[in-house]
DNA sequence: TCGCGCATTGAGCAATCACTCAAAGACACC
DNA sequence: GGTGTCTTTGAGTGATTGCTCAATGCGCGA
């Protein structure tokens, strides 16, 4: 997963493949099929480990919005040399696949869309809980939330100073606080 | 570069690039050199009509903020099946080569870099016209305006419909029309 | 110890990759 | 028409691509 997420579909060859897995191409071939079968395997463990954490983090959180903040925040806090100091996966697939992989492509979409229902489900417990008001629709700001965290991430994939980011983290994180409904 | 653009770099092969230009592979490498020399220059091309493009529709609008607002929710409406309808070729071509190719990598940044100042001066001039406060950091509105686009030109490359794109573009131009000063 | 079922091996497949170069063609000037 | 210069041609280069399969190795019950 670690070496299709950093050279994406395309630029990874078999030979990369058997010496990340330590595996002869027999046996790869045993085991999934074809490179495309591999990399869906890969794709959809990124998309459960990241829609795990995401949601063990908004658990952890003091309340929905709170939760949100603190998780744009955090990216801010990845050392530009971490390997999770680059682009999502699932973009860098999609941009990687669209016009080539239509298989591959769709998955990548079938994720995101997942990953913004999490996102979702974060908007509506804040609505629940009185965070936001009654009329707000949370899918809308599941969009906008995910299209922060795609820009960050991409900010991170070029390499953007320690403080350049977290000023932008700082500011799409106040976006979302200013939200917050006024306690009546 | 609508070939290049379109494929990715990895993805895109001599056979692809002979057909597109109707040359020959002799002809092709007496003109550019190498596959990667024709690709930066098709990337150099993509840049300079990108921030001419932009330069141009500042200078149309009323007034520096209102021509920000107006050029995100101009995104809504570019039909899903037009060229354009697609991720930036700088964010491509970045995820596409950062691993793989560090001299194209390397362009892609010192492009986007230079859209960013594009962006940097538009700000100033709101500054200048009393549209934002003295205050104002234009630099960081301009990562903020860049992080804003690359993300809408995701959703078009995502696919994502007319409706959800025109509230995701409205969200984003409000949040810079906010920024206005007061007139005192 | 033997035989059986299953996983692993890696040389090698056809196809494709980016790229080269000797030969033919095109064009301007006299 | 002839000559010199520059461009275009496309078959062919070796390397690499994703992938196959007969041969071998291994673990386990009898």
């Amino acid at each position: 997963m670690t070496l299709f997420w950093k050279k994406g579909y395309h630029a990874t060859s078999l030979k990369d493949l058997e010496a990340a897995l330590n595996m002869k191409p027999g046996s790869i071939y045993a085991a999934f099929s074809s490179k495309e079968g591999l990399f869906l395997e890969a794709l959809a463990r990124y998309y459960e480990t990241s829609r795990g954490a995401f949601a063990a983090e908004m658990a952890k959180a003091g309340s929905p919005l709170e939760g949100v903040a603190q998780h744009l925040r955090s990216y801010a806090d990845i050392p530009t040399d971490h390997p999770r100091a680059q682009a999502c996966m699932l973009l860098k697939t999609l941009v990687d696949t669209r016009a080539t992989e239509p298989a591959i492509a769709e998955k990548s979409r079938e994720y995101l869309s997942g990953m913004r229902d999490a996102m979702t489900e974060v908007f509506e417990r804040a609505i629940a809980a009185g965070e936001l008001p009654e009329d707000t629709d949370p899918q809308r700001l599941a969009r906008r939330l995910q299209a922060c965290i795609m820009a960050l991430r991409f900010e991170l994939h070029q390499g953007t100073g320690e403080a350049d980011l977290s000023a932008l983290a700082e500011d799409m994180a106040q976006e979302f606080e200013r939200l917050r409904k006024v306690s009546t």
